[in-house]
RNA sequence: GGCGGAGUAGCCAAGUGGUAAGGCAAUGGUUUGCAAAACCGUCAUUCGAGGGUUCGAUUCCCUCCUCCGCCUCCA
């Protein structure tokens, strides 16, 4: 199957010759997918470039480690594609006009625009620490009113939605039978008959069945400057619509992968199928990823229970942003994964063993040596593991072990290993610490001359004198390492 | 209540119808004046509980317990 299918495109593309060479080495890679509920072959339905459509944040705050944990699993997908030869394109949406975006930012006194840009920037700040390679596309729903109208205006004509008296627009749900596949929804769980409880609901737009779900929002008081013109009248896109606009204008009415958090397989996904399918009249997404969501010790994460972290609450308390990765991809994407503050400290520990394994690799190799070799060596059954439904867990464990069998090789083969290793690491997104790191943190006078004088006293095997002026140090918060010729000193405890 | 997912060593976690990867922690050793770091070694007769199928189950089936997610705009 993977032959015929590398034989198939070296014959569509026969000078692609690296990338054939590529492909016949790492045949395309796995995945679960969540509506057909087996693990299938990822390749480009168009034969060349891979397709996908990842729902981004909405832009009212900062994104905490549960939504990163979402965009960096996407994130290693993608590299893997990558990394295995194929070509992607990377579409992940800025939902900046909803509900919240709304509220929150006439809380703040800002422009709806100037709110979500804030938050926008922030964001992407933080998918740069991540390392998270940003999307090829990144569109945002305010720039694409006209599109969103467009579709509406098709699924009115083509008799899936309905306007009502408010001036909203909503989806038939009824008109489209596959409703409910993707979330395995049973219909009798729909409340799919006009009601009169739809109506006299508290719900604060009308529609016909309680389960229809609005395409468009008709103009309300509360939302201020925030609307545009329509057929319908004032008033603004529903959530779900703006996602499907927005994948018709940039992939087309079909593609290879959507993607997103579990909480949107219903409604939002569910919603999306309908709209476009009933829209564009083909088949949506070949693919569906989900990823489960993050717990914290244990439990769900909430303000609440302040249990909720962003990047900048774990920088804090001293924990980079490639520690917080390492985490994130410490557990299956389909399994729950518990986040604790000793899995970060064991992340940092993890990491700095990578690097010492990378160096030590390195350092059998001759300098100069170009690492062209395409396999993965030791690593084999890492690579494997990534391309086998992304398990990044599975990965990582390959790495430590392909870096144990790694010791014994020289040469062309280490270098050859390194090459391996180096590519995992890329398709996972880490980047290793560096040496010498501790040498950016500032040390003060005080503990200067406090350790130059334990050296001296050292050096004099004054081993009293030395011991006292190391607890001394210890508490002063820093810690003093002795060396052959030198020490050194580091921040202790964090 | 409906649907879906999970329970593997102190912690984070892979995996498989044939007898449990990896990381952290812990611990023994080498090294060090002593430490730290580094390196070498040890570390689950057992996979939530109880049944069943099987030559054999942690892996398949049933029941139960616990936890988590979704059930209309939360990644």
């Amino acid at each position: 199957m993977d032959r015929a299918d590398a034989v198939g495109f070296s014959e569509r593309f026969p000078l692609c010759s690296w990338l054939t060479a590529v492909r016949c080495l790492n045949p395309a890679m796995r995945l679960f997918d969540t509506l057909s509920r087996t693990e299938r072959e990822l390749a480009p339905i168009d034969g060349s470039t891979f397709r996908f459509y990842c729902c981004g944040p909405t832009v009212y705050g900062p994104a905490h480690i549960g939504n990163f944990r979402t965009f960096v699993l996407q994130d290693v997908l993608r590299r893997t594609l990558e990394t295995g030869g194929t070509r992607t394109l990377h579409v992940r949406n800025i939902t900046d006009v909803d509900d919240k975006t709304i509220r929150d930012s006439q809380k703040a006194g800002k422009s709806l625009t100037e709110f979500t840009s804030g938050w926008t920037e922030k964001f992407h700040a933080d998918c740069e620490k991540l390392g998270l390679l940003a999307p090829h596309i990144e569109p945002g729903a305010v720039d694409h009113i006209p599109q969103q109208i467009t579709m509406i205006e098709t699924l009115v004509e083509k008799g899936n939605a309905y306007s009502s008296d408010d001036g909203s627009v909503y989806f038939k749900i009824s008109s489209f039978p596959g409703y409910g596949r993707l979330s395995r929804l049973d219909e009798r769980e729909l409340d799919l008959g006009k009601t009169q409880n739809a109506r006299s609901s508290s719900d604060e737009y009308e529609k016909d069945s309680l389960s229809d779900f609005v395409l468009w929002k008709g103009r309300k008081p509360e939302d201020g400057e925030n609307f545009w013109p329509s057929p319908w009248g004032e008033g603004r896109p529903g959530w779900h619509l703006e996602c499907s606009a927005m994948i018709q204008e940039y992939l087309g009415d079909s593609f290879d992968l959507h993607s997103g958090g579990v909480d949107l397989v219903f409604p939002h996904h569910e919603n999306e199928i309908a709209q476009s399918e009933c829209a564009c009249g083909g088949h949506f997404a070949a693919n569906w990823f989900h990823i489960t969501h993050l717990l914290v010790d244990g439990g769900k994460m909430s303000k609440s229970l302040g249990n909720l972290y962003t990047l900048e609450d774990l920088a804090e308390k001293g924990f980079s942003a490639m520690e917080v990765r390492y985490v994130l991809i410490g557990a299956h994407y389909r399994k729950p994964l518990n986040f604790t503050f000793d899995s970060l400290t064991g992340a940092r520990e993890a990491l700095s063993k990578l690097a010492r394994g990378a160096r030590q690799l390195a350092s059998k190799i001759e300098p100069g040596t170009v690492l062209t070799s395409a396999g993965f060596g030791p690593f084999q059954a890492a690579w494997d593991s990534l391309t086998g439904d992304l398990n990044t867990p599975g990965a990582l464990g390959g790495i430590f072990t392909g870096l144990r069998e790694s010791v014994r090789l020289t040469g062309a083969e280490a270098a050859a290993a390194l090459a391996g290793m180096n590519r995992l690491l890329r398709a996972l997104g880490l980047v290793l610490p560096e040496e010498a790191a501790g040498d950016a943190v500032e040390i003060p006078e005080l503990i200067r001359s406090l350790a130059e004088k334990r050296w001296q006293a050292r050096l004099a095997k004054n081993w009293a004198e030395s011991d006292t002026l190391r607890a001394e140090l210890v508490e002063q918060g820093w810690l003093m390492k002795d060396g052959r010729e030198s020490y050194t000193l580091e921040p202790a405890g964090n």
